[in-house]
DNA sequence: TAATGATGTTTATTAAAGTATACATATGTC
DNA sequence: GACATATGTATACTTTAATAAACATCATTA
């Protein structure tokens, strides 16, 4: 995150040909404190960022955006899991939720006959479910619908829904939340 | 600026139906501060923001964006002006520039003969001038224009450019200066 | 009516954001 | 080579963001 704002003020500061101390200048915010905030090393207030912004007449977005290309991993060993149905439906977090981004994906484990139901999620939230191996049948609200290998659903969030692994084998899916 | 964040905080806890305490829980963030997030008495830092957005699963845009409609006043009284050409070339900052906006406006009035000169601005700066009494020659790069009252030219601020009243009377000037 | 629980506010403390100043390092210029 | 200027870095200090815990307020229920 200060990532972002590091490179994108250092970027902005370097195409304009200007020294810490115009920027300061410019901004009204203290050169120690510019210099921190392009290492990275900071973790600025909003009214700094506004200052900043203002300053250098640029936009928020330009200033909060991530830089360009990610090469980022995201390890199985430190995906954190939540267990429900006594252990039989564990859910693993792959990718957690980014504001930038706009949705998270998860890994679900189901024993067979295992089950989970979730309430309805606040408006606007839209599920993508994809059966990787096993088979599983998925309700939304009125709507019921039995997946296999390699299918995948989309539904709406925003009204109760099940998940139940039908199969006699362990049922993997993945799914993705995304958020309006 | 902590205006808005007050607001869209306030509007998306109050339409899930969550207390200050679900909120804290599920950001992180301590409910105290929450609370003065909400009153607009806070100056939360970024990771404060991002812990926010993340926890709320929603886009800093929503929870920086300005509720809707404005009403707000800005006095010539409080203006500030500053002068060239030995006080006969006046800027007065009608509008200062705001990150959210992207734009400022400022009124100029020059004596007669009075002359201004500017270097070239950042990339991507559009100037937008409105004689609203007398008249000017401006020129831009190569180009030059002579405007009278109620004529408006639009000309890319990245090369050098002159203001210059050619009238015998007092010219006064409407800029509209547009960053990228 | 007292008690319980849920919600927002206030207060005291700690951790860190922000500033100002001095320092280091380079790049000319006489 | 000494001096001056400009630029980024490191240090000491002040202010304040953020937390945790106690407190106030209100509703619901026994």
């Amino acid at each position: 995150m200060s990532r972002n704002l590091a490179f994108q003020l250092k970027k902005i500061r370097q195409q304009r040909h200007l020294s810490l101390d115009d920027v300061a200048k410019a901004t009204g915010v203290s050169k120690a404190q510019l210099a921190q905030i392009e290492k990275g090393e900071a973790n600025p207030t909003v009214s700094t960022i506004w200052k900043i912004a203002a300053g250098m007449r640029i936009s928020f977005s330009s200033l909060l955006q991530s830089p360009t290309a990610h090469f980022m991993k995201y390890s199985s060993k430190d995906a954190l899991h939540v267990d429900e149905d006594e252990g039989r439906y564990r859910v693993y977090s792959i990718i957690p939720y980014n504001p930038e981004r706009g949705w998270e994906l998860y890994k679900i484990e189901m024993e067979p006959g295992a089950f989970s139901r979730s309430e309805a999620h606040t408006e606007g939230v839209e599920e993508t479910v994809t059966v990787i191996q096993g088979q599983a049948i998925i309700s939304a609200g009125e709507m019921h619908e039995l997946l296999e290998e390699g299918d995948t659903l989309v539904f709406s969030g925003h009204q109760p829904h099940e998940y139940k692994n039908t199969s006699e084998k362990l049922t993997i899916l993945h799914l993705i939340l995304q958020y309006k």
